[in-house]
DNA sequence: ATGTCC
């Protein structure tokens, strides 16, 4: 990115001051070297998103931005329903509500070593992984409705985990307005037997330790020490949450005239929040939501199998589950007044702040955990919010892709990634070899800049760094 | 991200 178009605020905080059609100003969170290898695509999507209707504040980009369809992956912007604002299909991402669940496992670095090579076969085997793939159960309709609604609690009534999970889940592990109506019967179709997969691209199980402790306190509140064995869940709602974004997509292109909206970029097709059609998406949104909280649900369930038929004195317990690809109505101090807000974070984590009323007790003094997926064979962080107004209490959500999947494709192959992290004791299982090259570490930026980027703003401090030991991928 | 184009 060209940084002569930029004012700098600060080391790690630029400004797009509004020209043209933006309503308001564009601010990237990111350090000097980051920004001028961010794609170039991101500042005119930055200054696309500032234009649109009842944006409130400024459109943002976190550290690990990156151009996606309309929005950046890394993108924030929050809209005022009361003020023309709009819901965007783009503006949330197609895997709707993807997000990261870490688990603790009660045990430490020393007992993984024996049972590695198990446990890596073992989970291999049975957490369903890859394009297309199918899981271990098949809904009818009725079953998808309900689980629509229900999110992790439904998961957790047909016998998917313990009662205890909800509370470390966003929203209670259910997100309420989900509405199934809204949703079409071919995305219902889609997800029949993809309940409890994980899917490809970056998504991924990876069981982890704790590499090093940035802040004793919050990671003891956290329940994290030096050497503790972790789990960690990376996926969404598959193929219901793709096909409600292919759906709404054209629907919001098609009505966009009639709702008065001229579009900077068709990728940008939105809904006022006050429409029938925003009110619908919302309703669709939520249930997606729903879906991604129960397939991290189940598969948090196979899981626990594995590990109770090879380590019986291993005890999964959630440590947290945030999304990194939704919209959510929340309260933010806007100017010093509260305004209910809808806040659009795509490829970006909630961030809230200490004593935030939404966050579990055990967690409250803390501020929420912010779980930032690293890319294959690097390490993963977490972090606790901050609750930073100035980015609607929002961070990061990972190292960031700094090269596209056909760029990745030409350099490296998957049988010499594998090697590169079999050399550092890394075991990973995957049913393909050509996912894996489009997820070679080099295709990232580099994440610890990313987590120091978002730290030094203070939208989230630093907690615990993790490395990878085995990772399941699809 | 995605039965990588109905």
């Amino acid at each position: 990115m060209d940084l002569n178009r930029l004012d700098r605020v600060t080391e790690t905080l630029w400004q797009i001051p509004p020209s043209g059609a933006m309503r308001v100003p564009g601010r990237l969170f990111a350090n000097e070297e980051l920004l001028r290898d961010m794609d170039d695509k991101v500042y005119e999507q930055v200054r696309h998103v500032a234009s649109l209707p009842g944006i409130v504040g400024a459109a943002l980009a976190m550290p690990d931005a990156h151009s996606g369809y309309g929005f950046p992956i890394g993108g924030v912007a929050a809209f005022d329903p009361d003020a023309g604002g709009i819901l965007s299909a783009g503006g949330v991402g197609f895997d709707i509500s993807c997000g990261v669940r870490t688990l603790h496992t009660g045990l430490k670095t020393l007992q993984l070593a024996e049972i590695r090579t198990a446990l890596a076969d073992r989970l291999g085997q049975k957490i369903p992984a890859g394009l297309g793939r199918e899981g271990h159960l098949r809904l009818n309709t009725r079953e998808i409705d309900a689980m629509l609604v229900g999110g992790a609690r439904w998961a957790i009534e047909q016998g998917y985990g313990e009662a205890a999970d909800l509370d470390r889940i966003e929203e209670g592990g259910v997100m309420t307005g989900a509405d199934p109506d809204q949703v079409s019967t071919l995305a219902k179709t889609r997800q029949r037997g993809e309940m409890g997969t994980l899917g490809s691209g970056n998504h991924y199980l990876e069981v982890q330790r704790v590499a090093a402790i940035d802040d004793p306190v919050i990671a003891s509140l956290y329940g994290l020490a030096e050497d503790d064995i972790l789990v960690s869940l990376h996926c969404g709602s598959r193929g219901l949450g793709h096909q409600i974004g292919t759906d709404y997509l054209k629907r919001m292109l098609a009505e966009a005239p009639g709702h008065g909206l001229r579009l900077p970029d068709r990728e940008l097709a939105c809904a006022p929040l006050a429409s029938d059609l925003g009110r619908a998406y919302l309703g669709a949104l939520r249930a997606g939501i729903n879906c991604a909280l129960a397939n991290r649900q189940i598969l948090t369930h196979l899981t626990r199998e594995v590990f109770a038929e090879i380590e019986p004195a291993a005890r999964l317990s959630l440590l947290y589950d945030v999304s990194h690809n939704t919209c959510k109505e929340e309260e933010h101090a806007v100017e010093g007044r509260r305004r209910r807000l809808f806040v659009h974070r795509k490829g970006a984590t909630r961030a809230y702040g200490p004593g935030h009323p939404s966050l579990p007790e055990a967690l409250r003094p803390a501020g929420q955990p912010v779980i930032i997926g690293g890319s294959m064979g690097t390490s993963s962080y977490i972090l606790a919010g901050r609750g930073a107004e100035q980015a609607f209490a929002s961070a990061c959500h990972g190292a960031g892709r700094r090269m596209s999947r056909q760029q990745a494709k030409r350099r490296w192959t998957g049988r010499a990634v594998i090697e590169e992290l079999a050399g550092r004791s890394i075991l990973i299982r995957s049913p393909t070899l050509s996912g894996i090259a489009e997820e070679a570490p080099g295709a990232y930026k580099d994440v610890e800049a990313v987590v120091t980027a978002a730290e030094v703003n203070g939208l989230a401090k630093k907690v615990a760094r993790l490395e990878p030991l085995i990772v399941i991928k699809g």
